[in-house]
DNA sequence: TGAGTCCGTCTTACGTCGTAAGGCTGACTT
DNA sequence: AAGTCAGCCTTACGACGTAAGACGGACTCA
């Protein structure tokens, strides 16, 4: 039992790390994403991250570089368009785009205390955008405010997630009993239908919510840097 | 050592636990909200917690009712306001000031997957408005989409918090580093001084910044509702 | 008065997590 | 041939949420 093949495995590394974690984060979501499932991922022990990575925030730090690598791959490689405005919101639209591939990236960044370089440089490219337009730096800051989460390509929704209720009629119900007690959402919800099964992001943060606040806030920049 | 006093400590209540844990997040952030730490303000056991409080699920979500109710409170003290713009602007802002004093508020809604009624209840009030002022139920679903988090008076911002860079001059330090990468970033903090240090929630995210966005969605509103 | 019920609290224990401390091994220097 | 050290593993600790059930005292009903 002595000549085993001895298994000659690719060592570790931060990137085979980082990349193990976000594989599993697409799978099973950003809580599965421990450290000993990393592991169990890589064939290693859960310790031998360490040598890769400086502790469990580092490793998420990472994984948003990893993230927002992909983001600003597809983003940069948008063709220049000469209008601002369209610029911006094909950006920011692509960006969703990517960030719908990684139902777990808003929670992640929204929880991600620190700056990375790579947050950093997509939002310069924005205020760039904003600057060929005939932006001042200030409107431009006003403007990466009034957009908050926006300019990545999402926003948090109160009533989020698609973990909310089990079954789709939870929520139905209880704005049913609290019916008399909340007489305008229940008659928007009466007359706004609520059942688009293509919802992206969250409760009713589909497409078209996401297009219609960003144009919203769109137009009004306009305004302002026409004055 | 027979007669010892024999400690008339006060029964539990869901009431309590919950208001100790409020009283704890004040203090110690929301980390520090754990049902042993809540036992021990309470003089009692972790485990007793649970005859009150079906998990640490609910008892966020009471936590939530709790500050919403808080919340609520003070918005339904405001004087009523013909004008619904100027009303809307007063509720969220009302809304922002409660927030400032529990700064844990903003991560703990963004985090609750459950519709709570306090929450529902607000913005019903807020359709309700909008209702006022002429918006169809359409236009008014648009614009909860369109404020997001902010009806409730925050907005997440990317680099957020007060516990991210211990020294302040850490992001200034690193910005210098990716000067030449992100120039129109570096162009636009030179102009736009971020030190203003009644900077309230996150990073520069301030009453200013805040009430920019705030009245630029609404103004946009106001141009569509007018239509 | 005595037995039964049950509310409220505590005890003990399990499995999970992040990670500190240090041991082993094999490749690379010198 | 001896020493160094990068890379991985073992063991262990102290948090965490919480399942299972014991305990005590108040209450009900005979």
């Amino acid at each position: 039992m002595a000549s085993q093949a001895p298994a000659p495995r690719t060592p570790l590394s931060r990137d085979r790390v980082l990349r193990a974690a976000v594989e599993i984060a697409d799978a099973d979501g950003l809580d599965a994403v421990t450290m000993r499932r990393i592991g169990d991922a890589l064939g290693a022990e859960a310790m031998s991250l360490y040598y890769h990575v400086a502790n469990k925030n580092d490793l998420l730090d990472g994984i948003v570089d990893v993230l927002m690598a992909e983001l600003n791959e597809a983003v940069d490689r948008l063709t220049v368009v000469t209008d601002w405005k369209a610029a911006m919101r094909h950006r920011i639209l692509t960006a969703r785009a990517v960030l719908l591939r990684h139902p777990w990236a808003p929670r992640l960044l929204e929880s991600r205390t620190t700056m990375r370089p790579a947050v950093v440089i997509y939002h310069d490219r924005l205020v760039g955008l904003m600057r060929s337009g005939g932006f001042s730096y200030d409107l431009a800051h006003h403007a990466l405010h009034a957009l908050g989460s926006r300019a990545l390509g999402f926003s948090q929704e109160l009533f989020d997630p698609a973990d909310a209720s089990p079954n789709p009629d939870a929520d139905a119900r209880m704005l049913a009993d609290l019916a008399e007690q909340v007489p305008n959402l229940a008659g928007m919800l009466a007359e706004v239908a609520h059942d688009d099964p293509d919802s992206t992001i969250g409760w009713c943060d589909d497409q078209q919510e996401f297009e219609f606040a960003l144009d919203l806030i769109l137009d009004g920049l306009a305004r302002l840097a026409a004055r």
